[in-house]
DNA sequence: CATAATGATTTCCC
DNA sequence: GGGAAATCATTATG
Protein backbone atom coordinates (compact mmCIF):
# COMPACT_ATOMS: atom_id res chain seq x y z
CA UNK A 1 0.00 0.00 0.00
CA UNK A 2 2.44 2.24 -0.01
CA UNK A 3 3.99 1.47 -3.23
CA UNK A 4 1.29 3.97 -4.41
CA UNK A 5 2.66 7.57 -3.06
CA UNK A 6 6.13 6.44 -3.55
CA UNK A 7 5.31 5.77 -7.40
CA UNK A 8 4.09 9.28 -7.26
CA UNK A 9 6.85 10.68 -5.02
CA UNK A 10 9.42 9.27 -7.27
CA UNK A 11 7.66 11.02 -10.47
CA UNK A 12 7.83 14.41 -8.46
CA UNK A 13 11.03 14.15 -7.94
CA UNK A 14 12.75 12.74 -11.15
CA UNK A 15 10.51 15.66 -12.44
CA UNK A 16 11.80 18.36 -10.41
CA UNK A 17 14.94 17.52 -11.95
CA UNK A 18 14.25 16.76 -15.28
CA UNK A 19 16.56 18.81 -18.11
CA UNK A 20 14.02 19.11 -20.38
CA UNK A 21 11.77 20.81 -18.24
CA UNK A 22 12.55 24.31 -19.19
CA UNK A 23 12.49 23.22 -23.01
CA UNK A 24 8.91 22.30 -22.96
CA UNK A 25 8.31 25.52 -21.10
CA UNK A 26 10.13 27.63 -23.47
CA UNK A 27 7.82 25.31 -26.40
CA UNK A 28 4.61 25.96 -24.41
CA UNK A 29 4.57 29.61 -23.94
CA UNK A 30 6.47 32.82 -25.71
CA UNK A 31 8.03 34.98 -22.87
CA UNK A 32 11.14 37.04 -22.40
CA UNK A 33 11.13 36.64 -18.60
CA UNK A 34 13.38 33.86 -18.29
CA UNK A 35 13.93 34.14 -14.44
CA UNK A 36 10.05 34.52 -13.59
CA UNK A 37 9.14 31.96 -15.75
CA UNK A 38 11.54 29.84 -13.62
CA UNK A 39 9.96 30.83 -10.23
CA UNK A 40 6.37 29.80 -11.84
CA UNK A 41 7.63 26.51 -12.30
CA UNK A 42 9.23 26.43 -9.06
CA UNK A 43 5.77 27.62 -7.77
CA UNK A 44 4.00 24.95 -9.46
CA UNK A 45 6.32 21.91 -8.02
CA UNK A 46 6.32 23.28 -5.02
CA UNK A 47 2.45 23.30 -5.17
CA UNK A 48 2.80 19.59 -6.62
CA UNK A 49 5.02 18.62 -3.71
CA UNK A 50 3.60 20.09 -0.87
CA UNK A 51 -0.34 19.25 -2.00
CA UNK A 52 -0.69 15.54 0.37
CA UNK A 53 -0.34 18.29 2.93
CA UNK A 54 -3.15 19.82 2.92
CA UNK A 55 -6.58 19.15 3.81
CA UNK A 56 -8.75 17.04 1.41
CA UNK A 57 -10.92 20.32 0.36
CA UNK A 58 -7.66 22.31 -0.15
CA UNK A 59 -5.81 19.75 -2.14
CA UNK A 60 -9.31 19.05 -4.57
CA UNK A 61 -9.42 23.33 -4.94
CA UNK A 62 -5.46 23.22 -5.67
CA UNK A 63 -5.68 19.65 -8.10
CA UNK A 64 -8.60 21.53 -10.04
CA UNK A 65 -6.28 24.79 -10.38
CA UNK A 66 -3.62 23.04 -11.21
CA UNK A 67 -5.69 20.72 -13.59
CA UNK A 68 -6.64 24.15 -15.42
CA UNK A 69 -2.89 25.31 -15.36
CA UNK A 70 -1.44 26.64 -19.00
CA UNK A 71 1.37 24.73 -18.33
CA UNK A 72 -0.39 21.50 -17.64
CA UNK A 73 0.06 20.03 -20.59
CA UNK A 74 3.50 20.44 -21.10
CA UNK A 75 4.33 19.28 -17.57
CA UNK A 76 2.11 16.15 -18.91
CA UNK A 77 3.98 15.44 -21.58
CA UNK A 78 7.77 15.42 -19.67
CA UNK A 79 5.59 12.89 -17.21
CA UNK A 80 4.99 10.99 -20.32
CA UNK A 81 8.66 11.07 -21.18
CA UNK A 82 10.19 10.14 -18.25
CA UNK A 83 7.32 7.21 -18.11
CA UNK A 84 8.54 5.76 -20.78
CA UNK A 85 12.37 6.16 -19.76
CA UNK A 86 11.61 4.33 -16.66
CA UNK A 87 8.94 1.69 -17.84
CA UNK A 88 11.23 -0.87 -18.86
CA UNK A 89 13.11 -1.18 -14.95
CA UNK A 90 8.98 -1.51 -14.05
CA UNK A 91 8.42 -4.24 -16.09
CA UNK A 92 11.57 -5.75 -15.64
CA UNK A 93 11.20 -5.69 -11.54
CA UNK A 94 8.01 -7.34 -11.07
CA UNK A 95 6.57 -10.38 -12.98
CA UNK A 96 6.77 -14.03 -12.31
CA UNK A 97 5.89 -14.85 -9.03
CA UNK A 98 5.32 -18.66 -8.23
CA UNK A 99 2.82 -19.97 -5.80
CA UNK A 100 3.96 -19.95 -2.30
CA UNK A 101 4.60 -23.21 -0.94
CA UNK A 102 4.10 -22.59 2.05
CA UNK A 103 0.33 -20.91 1.41
CA UNK A 104 -0.15 -24.10 -0.59
CA UNK A 105 0.60 -26.15 2.43
CA UNK A 106 -1.71 -24.59 4.11
CA UNK A 107 -4.54 -24.66 1.78
CA UNK A 108 -3.67 -28.37 1.33
CA UNK A 109 -4.30 -28.78 5.00
CA UNK A 110 -7.19 -26.52 5.09
CA UNK A 111 -9.39 -28.38 2.35
CA UNK A 112 -7.83 -31.56 4.15
CA UNK A 113 -9.57 -30.95 7.78
CA UNK A 114 -12.38 -29.97 5.66
CA UNK A 115 -12.31 -26.13 6.57
CA UNK A 116 -11.65 -25.00 3.24
CA UNK A 117 -13.58 -27.67 1.53
CA UNK A 118 -17.35 -27.44 0.33
CA UNK A 119 -19.90 -27.00 3.02
CA UNK A 120 -21.15 -30.37 5.45
CA UNK A 121 -22.19 -33.24 3.78
CA UNK A 122 -18.58 -34.93 3.71
CA UNK A 123 -16.74 -32.76 6.02
CA UNK A 124 -13.79 -32.80 7.22
CA UNK A 125 -11.94 -36.39 6.61
CA UNK A 126 -11.65 -37.08 10.43
CA UNK A 127 -14.88 -35.85 11.27
CA UNK A 128 -16.07 -38.42 8.53
CA UNK A 129 -14.56 -41.11 10.02
CA UNK A 130 -15.95 -40.12 13.30
CA UNK A 131 -18.65 -40.25 12.32
CA UNK A 132 -18.48 -43.60 11.29
CA UNK A 133 -17.45 -44.57 14.19
CA UNK A 134 -20.43 -43.49 15.44
CA UNK A 135 -22.03 -47.07 14.46
CA UNK A 136 -22.10 -50.23 16.10
CA UNK A 137 -21.05 -51.31 19.26
CA UNK A 138 -18.32 -48.38 19.99
CA UNK A 139 -20.94 -45.52 19.97
CA UNK A 140 -20.45 -44.50 23.44
CA UNK A 141 -17.65 -41.93 22.30
CA UNK A 142 -20.48 -39.95 20.41
CA UNK A 143 -20.19 -36.89 22.43
CA UNK A 144 -16.61 -36.64 21.86
CA UNK A 145 -17.48 -36.49 18.33
CA UNK A 146 -20.05 -34.49 18.09
CA UNK A 147 -18.25 -32.08 20.40
CA UNK A 148 -15.31 -32.46 18.25
CA UNK A 149 -17.53 -31.65 14.84
CA UNK A 150 -19.10 -28.69 16.32
CA UNK A 151 -15.54 -27.07 17.30
CA UNK A 152 -14.87 -28.02 13.61
CA UNK A 153 -17.65 -26.01 12.11
CA UNK A 154 -17.25 -23.42 14.18
CA UNK A 155 -13.67 -22.54 13.20
CA UNK A 156 -14.87 -23.05 9.59
CA UNK A 157 -17.47 -20.77 10.04
CA UNK A 158 -15.09 -17.83 11.43
CA UNK A 159 -12.76 -18.74 8.82
CA UNK A 160 -15.24 -18.35 6.04
CA UNK A 161 -16.63 -15.02 7.65
CA UNK A 162 -13.42 -13.88 7.89
CA UNK A 163 -12.52 -15.06 4.42
CA UNK A 164 -15.30 -13.05 2.98
CA UNK A 165 -14.65 -10.00 4.97
CA UNK A 166 -11.02 -9.94 3.50
CA UNK A 167 -12.44 -10.59 -0.22
CA UNK A 168 -14.88 -7.88 0.21
CA UNK A 169 -12.17 -5.66 1.93
CA UNK A 170 -9.80 -6.60 -1.18
CA UNK A 171 -12.36 -5.64 -3.42
CA UNK A 172 -13.14 -2.66 -2.16
CA UNK A 173 -10.12 -1.12 -1.97
CA UNK A 174 -9.11 -2.42 -5.24
CA UNK A 175 -11.97 -0.52 -7.32
CA UNK A 176 -11.14 2.08 -4.85
CA UNK A 177 -7.51 2.81 -5.91
CA UNK A 178 -8.11 2.20 -9.91
CA UNK A 179 -10.68 4.53 -9.41
CA UNK A 180 -7.78 6.98 -7.75
CA UNK A 181 -5.82 6.06 -10.47
CA UNK A 182 -8.12 6.53 -12.92
CA UNK A 183 -8.65 10.07 -11.78
CA UNK A 184 -4.66 10.51 -11.18
CA UNK A 185 -4.21 9.65 -15.39
CA UNK A 186 -5.74 13.06 -16.67
CA UNK A 187 -2.90 14.59 -14.71
CA UNK A 188 0.27 11.48 -15.14
CA UNK A 189 0.45 9.18 -17.61
CA UNK A 190 -1.02 5.84 -15.92
CA UNK A 191 -0.76 2.75 -18.57
CA UNK A 192 -2.83 -0.06 -18.23
CA UNK A 193 -0.04 -2.29 -17.01
CA UNK A 194 0.90 -0.38 -14.38
CA UNK A 195 -2.80 -0.49 -13.00
CA UNK A 196 -2.48 -4.23 -13.14
CA UNK A 197 0.83 -4.17 -11.64
CA UNK A 198 -0.82 -2.31 -9.02
CA UNK A 199 -4.10 -4.52 -8.85
CA UNK A 200 -1.45 -7.48 -8.03
CA UNK A 201 0.67 -5.32 -5.40
CA UNK A 202 -3.04 -5.07 -3.91
CA UNK A 203 -3.80 -7.95 -4.29
CA UNK A 204 -0.64 -9.46 -2.85
CA UNK A 205 -0.95 -7.91 0.02
CA UNK A 206 -4.26 -9.02 0.79
CA UNK A 207 -3.63 -12.73 0.03
CA UNK A 208 -0.74 -12.28 2.63
CA UNK A 209 -2.94 -11.42 4.83
CA UNK A 210 -5.18 -13.97 4.31
CA UNK A 211 -2.54 -16.20 4.69
CA UNK A 212 -2.47 -15.12 8.29
CA UNK A 213 -5.81 -15.93 8.49
CA UNK A 214 -5.08 -19.98 7.56
CA UNK A 215 -1.97 -19.87 9.35
CA UNK A 216 -4.21 -19.55 12.62
CA UNK A 217 -7.17 -21.54 11.28
CA UNK A 218 -4.85 -24.14 10.76
CA UNK A 219 -3.13 -23.79 14.15
CA UNK A 220 -6.61 -23.92 15.56
CA UNK A 221 -7.40 -27.04 13.83
CA UNK A 222 -4.58 -28.80 14.67
CA UNK A 223 -4.88 -27.84 18.30
CA UNK A 224 -8.43 -28.81 18.38
CA UNK A 225 -7.48 -32.22 16.52
CA UNK A 226 -4.65 -32.76 19.28
CA UNK A 227 -7.10 -32.66 22.35
CA UNK A 228 -9.38 -34.87 20.12
CA UNK A 229 -7.03 -37.46 19.89
CA UNK A 230 -5.47 -36.22 23.66
CA UNK A 231 -8.82 -37.00 24.76
CA UNK A 232 -8.95 -40.52 22.65
CA UNK A 233 -6.13 -41.98 23.85
CA UNK A 234 -7.10 -41.66 27.64
CA UNK A 235 -7.54 -45.45 27.77
CA UNK A 236 -11.27 -46.60 26.92
CA UNK A 237 -12.42 -49.71 28.24
CA UNK A 238 -13.74 -52.12 25.07
CA UNK A 239 -17.57 -52.46 26.13
CA UNK A 240 -18.62 -56.27 26.79
CA UNK A 241 -19.49 -57.27 23.54
CA UNK A 242 -16.39 -56.08 21.67
CA UNK A 243 -14.32 -57.63 24.18
CA UNK A 244 -16.51 -60.90 23.27
CA UNK A 245 -15.75 -60.47 19.84
CA UNK A 246 -12.19 -60.72 20.08
CA UNK A 247 -11.53 -63.00 22.51
CA UNK A 248 -13.75 -65.15 20.53
CA UNK A 249 -11.50 -64.70 17.52
CA UNK A 250 -8.65 -65.23 19.94
CA UNK A 251 -9.43 -68.04 21.41
CA UNK A 252 -10.70 -70.14 18.07
CA UNK A 253 -7.36 -69.21 16.13
CA UNK A 254 -5.53 -70.26 19.78
CA UNK A 255 -2.80 -71.89 17.12
CA UNK A 256 -1.90 -68.75 15.54
CA UNK A 257 -3.49 -65.73 17.26
CA UNK A 258 -2.24 -63.01 14.96
CA UNK A 259 -4.98 -61.43 13.16
CA UNK A 260 -3.82 -60.40 9.38
CA UNK A 261 -4.36 -56.71 9.05
CA UNK A 262 -8.00 -57.59 6.66
CA UNK A 263 -9.07 -60.10 9.77
CA UNK A 264 -8.07 -57.24 12.55
CA UNK A 265 -9.96 -54.40 10.09
CA UNK A 266 -13.02 -56.35 10.04
CA UNK A 267 -12.69 -57.13 14.20
CA UNK A 268 -11.98 -53.49 14.26
CA UNK A 269 -15.59 -52.67 12.61
CA UNK A 270 -17.25 -55.30 14.90
CA UNK A 271 -16.35 -53.93 17.58
CA UNK A 272 -17.22 -50.55 16.50
CA UNK A 273 -13.59 -48.91 16.23
CA UNK A 274 -13.46 -47.25 12.87
CA UNK A 275 -11.30 -44.16 13.20
CA UNK A 276 -8.49 -45.18 11.11
CA UNK A 277 -5.74 -43.92 14.77
CA UNK A 278 -7.88 -46.71 16.82
CA UNK A 279 -7.19 -49.26 14.33
CA UNK A 280 -4.48 -49.94 16.57
CA UNK A 281 -6.70 -50.50 19.43
CA UNK A 282 -7.00 -54.29 17.79
CA UNK A 283 -3.57 -54.89 17.63
CA UNK A 284 -2.75 -53.51 21.31
CA UNK A 285 -5.48 -56.02 22.37
CA UNK A 286 -4.31 -59.01 20.83
CA UNK A 287 -0.30 -57.90 21.80
CA UNK A 288 -1.60 -57.28 25.32
CA UNK A 289 -3.58 -60.65 25.10
CA UNK A 290 -1.00 -62.53 23.85
CA UNK A 291 1.42 -61.84 26.55
CA UNK A 292 -0.92 -62.05 29.13
CA UNK A 293 -2.29 -65.26 27.99
CA UNK A 294 1.25 -66.80 27.99
CA UNK A 295 2.17 -65.54 31.27
CA UNK A 296 -0.45 -66.97 33.06
CA UNK A 297 -2.28 -70.24 30.98
CA UNK A 298 -3.30 -71.41 34.12
CA UNK A 299 -5.34 -68.28 34.95
CA UNK A 300 -7.00 -67.90 31.60
CA UNK A 301 -8.38 -71.34 31.04
CA UNK A 302 -11.49 -70.92 32.58
CA UNK A 303 -11.95 -68.23 29.70
CA UNK A 304 -10.22 -70.46 27.01
CA UNK A 305 -12.70 -73.58 27.96
CA UNK A 306 -15.76 -70.92 27.59
CA UNK A 307 -15.56 -69.70 24.16
CA UNK A 308 -13.75 -72.47 23.31
CA UNK A 309 -16.89 -74.41 24.31
CA UNK A 310 -18.97 -71.96 22.72
CA UNK A 311 -17.58 -72.25 19.54
CA UNK A 312 -17.33 -76.25 19.84
CA UNK A 313 -21.55 -75.55 20.13
CA UNK A 314 -21.77 -73.82 17.22
CA UNK A 315 -20.01 -75.98 15.00
CA UNK A 316 -21.54 -79.41 16.82
CA UNK A 317 -25.50 -77.72 16.14
CA UNK A 318 -24.37 -78.03 12.51
CA UNK A 319 -22.68 -80.90 12.06
CA UNK A 320 -24.81 -83.56 13.94
CA UNK A 321 -22.54 -85.42 16.19
CA UNK A 322 -21.44 -83.50 19.38
CA UNK A 323 -20.58 -86.25 21.90
CA UNK A 324 -17.12 -85.31 22.81
CA UNK A 325 -17.92 -81.85 23.41
CA UNK A 326 -20.13 -82.22 26.45
CA UNK A 327 -17.82 -83.37 28.81
CA UNK A 328 -17.40 -81.13 31.50
CA UNK A 329 -13.32 -81.32 31.79
CA UNK A 330 -12.96 -81.03 28.21
CA UNK A 331 -14.96 -79.04 26.73
CA UNK A 332 -12.90 -78.38 23.95
CA UNK A 333 -13.47 -79.37 20.51
CA UNK A 334 -10.71 -82.17 18.86
CA UNK A 335 -9.58 -78.83 17.08
CA UNK A 336 -9.56 -76.43 19.77
CA UNK A 337 -7.79 -79.01 21.87
CA UNK A 338 -4.98 -78.97 19.14
CA UNK A 339 -5.28 -75.40 18.15
CA UNK A 340 -4.41 -75.04 22.84
CA UNK A 341 -1.35 -77.67 22.36
CA UNK A 342 0.12 -76.25 19.42
CA UNK A 343 0.00 -72.76 20.80
CA UNK A 344 1.27 -73.40 23.90
CA UNK A 345 4.16 -75.49 22.34
CA UNK A 346 4.97 -72.48 20.25
CA UNK A 347 4.77 -70.10 22.88
CA UNK A 348 7.11 -72.23 25.03
CA UNK A 349 9.80 -72.03 22.26
CA UNK A 350 8.54 -75.70 21.16
CA UNK A 351 10.13 -75.15 17.60
CA UNK A 352 12.61 -73.23 17.43
CA UNK A 353 15.30 -74.39 20.48
CA UNK A 354 15.33 -77.63 20.97
C1' DC B 1 -9.08 -46.42 48.95
C1' DA B 2 -6.13 -50.31 47.74
C1' DT B 3 -5.75 -53.43 44.32
C1' DA B 4 -6.83 -55.84 40.06
C1' DA B 5 -7.75 -55.42 35.31
C1' DT B 6 -6.66 -53.60 31.15
C1' DG B 7 -5.64 -50.33 27.29
C1' DA B 8 -1.62 -47.69 25.70
C1' DT B 9 3.20 -46.69 25.28
C1' DT B 10 7.97 -47.72 25.25
C1' DT B 11 11.97 -50.46 24.41
C1' DC B 12 14.24 -53.93 22.34
C1' DC B 13 14.79 -57.45 18.97
C1' DC B 14 14.43 -59.90 14.59
C1' DG C 1 7.78 -52.82 10.52
C1' DG C 2 5.71 -55.98 13.54
C1' DG C 3 5.90 -58.52 17.71
C1' DA C 4 7.42 -59.58 22.66
C1' DA C 5 8.14 -57.83 27.00
C1' DA C 6 8.21 -54.38 30.36
C1' DT C 7 6.11 -50.51 31.97
C1' DC C 8 2.91 -46.68 32.45
C1' DA C 9 -1.67 -44.92 33.33
C1' DT C 10 -6.41 -45.22 33.83
C1' DT C 11 -10.51 -47.57 34.98
C1' DA C 12 -13.19 -51.12 37.52
C1' DT C 13 -14.05 -53.43 41.70
C1' DG C 14 -14.63 -54.98 46.33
Amino acid sequence: MDEQPRLMHSHGVGMAGHPGLAQHMQDGTAGTDGEGRKQDIGDILQQIMTITDQSLDEAQARKHALNCHRMKPALFNVLCEIKEKTVLSIRGAQEEEPPDPQLMRLDNMLLAEGVAGPEKGGGSAAAAAAAAATGGVGADNSAEHSDYRAKLSQIRQIYHTELEKYEQACNEFTTHVMNLLREQSRTRPISPKEIERMVSIIHRKFSSIQMQLKQSTCEAVMILRSRFLDARRKRRNFNKQATEILNEYFYSHLSNPYPSEEAKEELAKKCGITVSQLFVAVSNWFGNKRIRYKKNIGKFQEEANMYAARTAVNATSVSAHGSQANSPSTPNSAGEIQSLVLFSFRLTGGLSSP
